[in-house]
Order: structure tokens, then sequence, then C-alpha cells
RNA sequence: CGCGGGGUAGAGCAGCUGGCAGCUCGUCGGGCUCAUAACCCGAAGGUCGUAGGUUCAAGUCCUACCCCCGCAACCA
């Protein structure tokens, strides 16, 4: 009973912005690891939700000029749609801002003052005031802001610490016995070499820099920091603690969190450390995936290829989406989610294997049968040997299917699952149906392999529904059966005698590729204009928009390369009644006595920013792309610090 | 010596505890016509980054080095 229950979790996504497709990735798979178990007769409890806590949320509201809950609200209802759209099947959504959640983590705080393994002591940190954020020794770089690059000083703040290094030994001897709780391997070197072997410092685990999160119940100026709050979503979202507690009594400890490659420290170190402090046993695994590479780029605003998963969708289908995830990333190193690829992989599996088979089969069962399927016929002739091969196949890969499946490789479970539709497809040639059907005495065997063709898809469309949301439903629709459960595949020959198969719609359309991949380049390329400035011209502004920027001549009178920068000048250029420092990316384009006094138009009221460890305040126009740049100048002579209109 | 990941057929990848180098796509040649210009068969194509070492045996373990990619750090 214990064995029949299966818990398993994402991590709560830090709401800042919508979810790109790495994201979805990580949900996605999750999803077909809960839609797996339940399949094979577990129990499953799938839990995701939001981080939404924390000072970069407070900016981002702030700068938005809403409230922070109503800036999450936003993005969680957006997301909520996407998991829709996407098939996600979670039980829960947790939201660090659900008040079941606040209030279970007020009990664990105070739970943990009780058992004496939170203290109250001086948090001695280099602070960096502009990026209001905290840094470790080791955090900082030459000693100043990892973030910013600005220096940061010392400042001492009460907070409440966790007793983390009193866990070190206990962690350690855990990751001996349990050699399976963290996958994969690499990871868990990882761990050990920048971790637990250089020793474990007690964790500050409140702050008092930003309001934006859960209140400490014995001192409230005090805020609970993330490691508490976002980690323990994992049992209150199981009604820790709480009035009714049944079903964390039910699926604690987890069976499965899911993480990505960037947090596993906190799931393997921090929350194994708070579970043994609450004395609660721990997870029994943790599997760190890899991140998702699009187009060979990581995912970035900046690259473009920072999407809306949406527009995957716009030319293929969720099913196409998740399929090709799962298949072709190996689960827990990077990979690769490029469109062309993505075209290539879902027409020639997906259109021409799968679809194509499904398509073929039951055409035939109409041609030559009104689609009537003949189990009688499947018992009466005897087997031949292509029948037998076929059969074993089907037998085999089903294990090799689940054990992949349990062992976290389903992209190897699915290997396994395409094979047999490989196999079905070589069967249809082997034995030549349209041969068949000329010969009136050969209407039986005929009969028979159409009838293995249709049982053989029934059972592979069954180990598809982990991974696919719409197609079993159209293909058991089509094969005119709902017998679709786990048990039955292993009998063969579940279709009952007189079954009538009806084609439908092919369920995976060819994608016309070269047509697709055109009309995304202009999508791509229209989104770069807007983005590129207004130069070009193609979305209109209003009068009102321009004068948002102020331009202004200005001239260079110094030039100075920055050291550690490969592209970057640091300018003083003279605004007229001012003078001011600017950063500009020019030294692939201008040398520095090129540069000297040209008159050149700057972006006087942009928000400064800090390059390589230097300030900017302004922005120098050129024209040009990587490859090409060239300064805006003025076409004659012009004061320093004249407008420009 | 900053941290981490990786270098395997034209492309994209798999190869856990070492045992004749695999998969998908593409290419070339052939076959079939039930099907979504789909399907089936065959072939070509790799000194597994480099150099050493351990071993009867090494992509697989050890050492050194080279190269690439993330983050650190550069959107001006």
């Amino acid at each position: 009973m214990e064995n029949n229950k299966f818990y398993i979790t994402t991590p709560i996504y830090y709401p800042s912005g919508n979810f790109h497709v790495g994201t979805c990735y990580c949900t996605i798979v999750a999803d077909v690891i809960a839609r797996y178990n339940r399949l094979i007769g577990k129990d499953v409890f799938f839990l995701t939700g939001t981080d939404e806590h924390g000072q970069k949320i407070e900016n981002k509201a702030k700068d938005a000029g809403v409230t922070p809950k109503e800036y999450v609200d936003k993005i969680v209802a957006n997301s909520k749609e996407l998991w829709k759209i996407l098939g996600i099947s979670y039980d829960r959504f947790i939201r660090t801002t659900d008040e079941d959640h606040e209030k279970c983590v007020q009990k664990i705080m105070q739970k943990l003052l009780d058992s004496g393994d939170i203290y109250k002591s001086e948090y001695e940190g280099k602070y960096c005031t502009p990026c209001e954020s905290f840094f470790t020794e080791s955090q900082l770089v030459d000693g100043k802001c990892p973030d910013c690059g600005r220096e940061v000083s010392l400042v001492k703040e009460e907070s409440y610490f966790f007793k983390l290094s009193k866990y070190e030994d206990r962690l350690k001897e855990f990751f001996k016995e349990n050699p399976d709780f963290l996958i994969p391997e690499t990871r868990k070197n990882e761990m050990f070499a920048s971790f637990l072997d250089k020793g474990l410092e007690d964790l500050c685990i409140t702050r008092t820099t930003f309001r934006w999160g859960i209140e400490v119940p014995f001192d409230p100026k005090h805020i609970v920091y993330v490691w508490v709050d976002a980690l323990s979503n994992y049992i209150s979202a199981l009604g820790y603690l709480s009035d009714d507690d049944s079903l964390f009594r039910k699926f604690w400890p987890a069976d499965l969190h899911l993480v990505g490659k960037e947090i596993t420290r906190f799931h393997t170190i921090i929350w194994p450390a708070l579970l043994m402090a609450l004395d609660l046993p721990l997870p029994k695994r943790v599997f760190g995936h890899g991140w998702l590479v699009v187009g060979g780029k990581k995912i970035s605003k900046s690259f473009g290829n920072y999407k809306d998963p949406r527009e995957y969708l716009k030319y293929s289908s969720v099913d196409s989406l998740r399929y090709y995830l799962l298949k072709e990333i190996t689960l827990g190193l990077d990979g690769n989610f490029d469109e062309e690829m993505y075209i290539q992989k879902i027409n020639s599996d997906l259109a021409n294997d799968y679809g194509n088979l499904v398509s073929r089969t039951i055409a035939m069962a109409e041609k030559y049968f009104s689609g009537v399927l003949s189990r009688k016929a499947y018992e009466n002739e005897l087997n031949t040997d292509s029948d037998n091969e076929l059969l074993k196949k089907i037998t085999e890969n089903i294990a090799e299917y689940k054990i992949n499946n349990d062992n976290q490789r389903p992209d190897v479970a699915l290997d396994k699952l395409m094979e047999i539709v490989s196999f079905a497809n070589k069967y249809i040639d082997l034995n030549e149906p349209w041969v068949l059907a000329k010969d009136e005495s050969k209407k039986e065997r005929l009969a028979k392999v159409i009838y293995i063709l249709a049982e053989t898809i029934r059972i592979v469309t069954v180990m598809l529904k982990p991974y696919m949301i719409e197609t079993p439903k159209k293909v058991f629709e089509q094969l005119g059966t709902d017998i679709d459960t786990w048990d039955s595949i292993f009998e063969f020959g579940k279709i009952k005698d007189g079954t009538v198969c009806k084609k439908g719609e092919n369920v995976f359309p060819r994608i016309d590729s070269k047509a697709v991949l055109e009309e995304i380049k202009k999508a791509e390329e229209e989104v770069k204009k807007e983005e590129s400035s207004n130069l070009e011209g193609i979305k209109y502004i209003s009068l009102d928009d321009l004068d948002k920027v102020e331009l202004k001549v200005g001239q260079i009178l110094e030039v100075s390369k920055i050291e550690g920068a490969k592209k970057l000048y640091k300018l003083n250029v003279d605004l007229g009644k001012e003078k001011r420092q600017i950063v500009s990316g020019l030294v692939p384009y201008y040398t520095e006595e090129e540069l000297l006094n040209k008159k050149v138009i700057v972006v006087t009221n942009l928000k400064p920013a800090v390059l390589c460890k230097t300030e900017s305040y302004g922005m120098i126009l050129a024209a040009g792309d990587k490859e090409n740049v060239k300064l805006i100048t003025v076409d004659g002579e012009m004061e320093n610090g004249e407008g420009v209109h």
C-alpha cells in the first residue's frame, strides 16, 4: 500500500515574468511521470506551483505600479492557462501566498524555534545597497557585488539562523546510505565537491530588508526568507501541521522531487536538513534535470528565443511538443530545442511512423472488411513467423518501456515504444495485405493481419498515454474500442470480435517544414524590428512616446578602455551643461583616437546601469548590426547639449 | 589554478558498474502501392578532442593538455 502511492513535485517557479519553454519542459516531464504512474495503477499526487515572495517580486511590482500580489496574480493566471493548454495534470497548484501555506510556514518556524534549531544572531554580511541583497564573502567578485560590481558595505543585521552545520554529518551519511537519492550521478559529485566537503555554515533564514513575505510569528519584523518559505511548499501543500493532514500522512515522503540542476543544492542539502530538524522522513529521490537550450542558445530575451510556448503550438500540437521534449532530450542533461529539428522529428516519428500506421491500418480494415475487426480470424489462423516476432517484440518492449520509465529515462522508454511502431510498419510489408486481398482463399489470413495491426496500435497507444493528451482519445475512437488500461496490454487480443473501426482525421498531419520555418523566420524578424529601436518604424509610436526619449548632442572628451572588458569603452561626454560618464561597446568598431572629439547623439534619460563594474549614465546612438556599426553624428556645427527632435 | 557542462558518422544525440562502436535524421541504391509524396530493404560514412598510462581488453578508469558552451561578467 505504501508502495502504491506516488508523490511527485516540480519546483515552484518564481513568477517574475511569464514562463518559457524551459519551465514548460520541467513541468511536462513531471506530468509525464505523473501520468505514467497513474497509468500503472499508482495513487498519484502531483504538485506544482509558484514561489511568490521576495525582493525581486516586490521590486518588479513597484516598477509596474501594482501591488506584489496583483503582479503575481496576473502571471499565475497566465501560467495556469498555459498548464491547461499543455495538459498538465497537477493535483494542486500551490502558491506561497496561499493562506494555508503561510500558516504552515509560521508553524514550521515555531517548531524549529522550539526544537532549538533556530537561533537569533547577527547576520554580518556584505550588502549591496542598490541591489538590496546580501552576499557571502565567497560570492563576492573582487570583493565587490557579483550582480552589479559596485562596492559592498559591511552590514550587521539581526536575523534568525538555522543550524545547518549540525546536520552535516547526518547528511553525509544519508548520501552514502542512499545512493539513489540524488541522480544523475554528476550532480552528486557536485554537491560533495562544492558544499558538503567544504563544510556547511548555518543558514540565515530571515530578512528584514524587505516586507513581501511571511512574517516570523515570534518576531514579526522579520520575514521568512526563501529557504523555509519555498522549500516547505512540498509539505504545506499536503496539509502538514494543519487540521487535516490526511494527504500528508498518505503521500509524504515525496517519491520524486524533479528540480533544475541549478537548485539541486537546496533540495539535497538544505531541504533534507530542514526535514531532519522537523523529524520528518526525507524524500526518496531528487532528480536534477538539465536545461533547455533553444536554437543552440541559452533561453534569454536578448537572444530572441524567449518565446511563449504557445507559439510552437500554432503549427504543431501539444502532443507533438510533449513527445519531442521527452524523446529527444536525455533527462538530466541539457537538451536542445530547435524548431527545425522539432518539425523534422515529429514529422518522421509521429506523422510518418505512428500516424501513418494508424491511418493505413484502419484504411485497410475499412477497404477490405468495412472496418470490422475479426478476433475469430486471429484465433482461427495459425501464427506465422512474422506474427510471432511482432508479438515477441511487443512483450519485450513493454517490459523495457516500464523499466526505463521507472528509472526516469522517458527517452529510452519512448524509443522502445517507437520500435514497436516501426516493427508494425515492417510487418505490413512482410505480409502484403494488398496481395492477400486479391486471393479469396486468403481472406481469413488477411483479417488476422489487420486484427494484429489494430491490436498492436491499441497497445502502443496505451503506452503513449502518459506522453500524450489528445491523440490516444482520437485513436481509440478510430479503433472503436475503449480498452485502454495498463493491464490490458499484457494479453494480446483484447479487441473484441466484431469491433468496428472508422477512419478519422490524420492524428499527426505532416507539417510543411519549409513553409512553417519561413513563417517563423518572418515572425522573428518582425519581433526583432519591433525590439530593435524605433529607427525601422514598423511599429508606430505616438509623438508622446518619442518625447519620452531625451536625446542630446554630445561630444566625446575622453576615451579609455575598461579593464577586463572586451567591447567596452568608458567615455566622458560633454553635454553642454554637464559631463557624463557613458559606457559603450564600441571597441570592435572604433579606435580611441577615432572617437575622440566626435559629436554624437546621446540618450540622456536612460536608466543608469553598471557594465563591467563601471557606471553608465546614458547611451550613444549608433546604426548597424554586429558586423558593422557606425555612430550617428551631426551634419555640421552644433552646440553640445542641444536637444534632438 | 574561480564553478560547472561538454567534445562519439554530414547534422542532432545515446552509450551505467571497461568486453567486437549504436540511435534518429540526412545521403546513395533498390522494393512496394494499403497509407499522411508516407512505408520496407540494402549501402556508404567514425583513428569515439589530443598525448600518455592502467588492463588480456578503454568513448568507458587514471594523468596532462587543447577546444567549445553556460554562470561568474559585457543588453548599451
